[in-house]
DNA sequence: ATGAATATATTAGTATGGTAGTATGCAAAA
DNA sequence: TTTTGCATACTACCATACTAATATATTCAT
């Protein structure tokens, strides 16, 4: 098993244990349905299970572990009805959020989405998904931040843990990565042109209801999910 | 101090500390703003320190407490920003829920919420403000899970925790009670009916986006907020 | 050979002691 | 009187030891 580390300066041995963790769940060098224990994680990343245990408690409200007491911990498989949900809960606030962004959006995190989307740019050139993915969850923070409700996107990225191992998987078989640079590109003019008209239309493609790649991911990794 | 003790049988020691801590945070037995410590609540549940430290940090994690390490924990001050946000998501979710409700709604769950609105006008008719506010969250709560939704009512629960003590303040005042009775009459009738063209108007009044209640009780309890 | 009873190993849950950082009070100096 | 240095007490953090529950392996009787 190996884990993707995370510098550890600077912060508890909690926390360097639980961004560890969850980072290697959503990137899923942990495997759904795999097992864990405290012990093994304490040793591999040399620290007591006490901070293990704490980390614990943080992805099992998270939704990323399952704790059995007495038996053992396992990575939770993804479930598509959560991730179904989730989706929802984004269509329905990004909606709301992003008329209130064509209202009014601070220029200065205007200039921060341009500059974001030229990033963006630059990884689909370079085939370079891990950034494009993190460049998209940074993009979508800065509209939320534009409209001061930066602590709704904090809330759904704890519930969207299961879509952002779905982007993962997606992003590994190359699925539909240029179509949502140029969503982004979209929304991003919208935003700036303070045109609201077609924000129902781009959001509903951006985070459509029935995602039908999701059938193929199911065919290809079924023992990932629920 | 005191702590709004609950049941302790069949459950984890960690389990009954956060739930006994979350009650008492929610009911204002332990005050915005006042400071507790792991051996003090140890103490008084009588169990170590270790499921003490376990329940912190979910609290934590809900932003009903805050730790600051080698200083202490502090029950987390009201933060009416973050109510706002909160009422913002609800009052989007909120919305696009109850259309989905009036669409359709299982019978049994149009049951129970029949019966939930009958024990609400009772506990209106005996005073009884507690019993009312937990009617209050299972009546929403009814309503997500009718919609298929459940998951998102609990993930609102969460950043819901300002707001909750706030509803219990208001309750400690006497404010706009029976208001809201009425106001779960009108959204059950509408979904009854099947009847979407009030939604948007109810929602607005149920959860209005400015509150002029929120500036009487910080004039009396300016100690609890941040 | 098979099944049940028992022993062993493994797990998360809990208790406790030590550590390091922080605040506080007091005494000494300015 | 005010300020500085220091001792003390207090805190959450972490490591470790122990407990209780579960799963697995082994033994023994049939």
């Amino acid at each position: 098993m190996e884990l993707l580390s995370v510098p550890k300066r600077g912060t508890s041995a909690r926390e360097y244990v639980y961004e560890t963790l969850k980072r290697s769940i959503i990137f899923l060098s942990l495997k759904p349905g795999q097992s864990i224990t405290e012990q093994e994680i304490a040793e591999k990343l040399s620290v007591s299970r006490t901070p293990v245990r704490e980390a614990f408690i943080r992805l099992v409200q998270e939704g990323l572990l399952e704790t059995y007491p007495q038996k053992g911990t396992v990575v939770s498989l993804i479930d598509l009805e959560r991730v179904d949900e989730a989706r929802f809960m984004r269509r329905t606030l990004e909606k709301a959020i992003l008329r209130l962004a064509c209202e009014s959006f601070p220029s200065d995190l205007a200039f921060e989405l341009r500059s974001n989307l030229a990033l963006q740019e630059v990884c689909l050139e370079e085939q370079n998904f891990i950034r494009l993915f993190e460049l998209d969850e940074e993009f979508h923070r800065l509209i939320y931040r534009g409209c001061k409700k930066e602590r709704i996107w904090d809330l759904i990225a704890q519930i969207n843990a299961d879509f952002r191992r779905i982007r993962v998987l997606k992003l590994s078989l190359g699925i539909g990565v240029g179509e949502v640079v140029q969503q982004h590109r979209e929304i991003a003019g919208a935003i700036f042109d303070h045109n609201a008209t077609r924000i129902e239309e781009l959001v509903e493609v951006h985070l459509p209801q029935n995602d039908p790649g999701f059938e193929r991911l199911r065919r290809e990794y079924p023992e990932y999910f629920a």
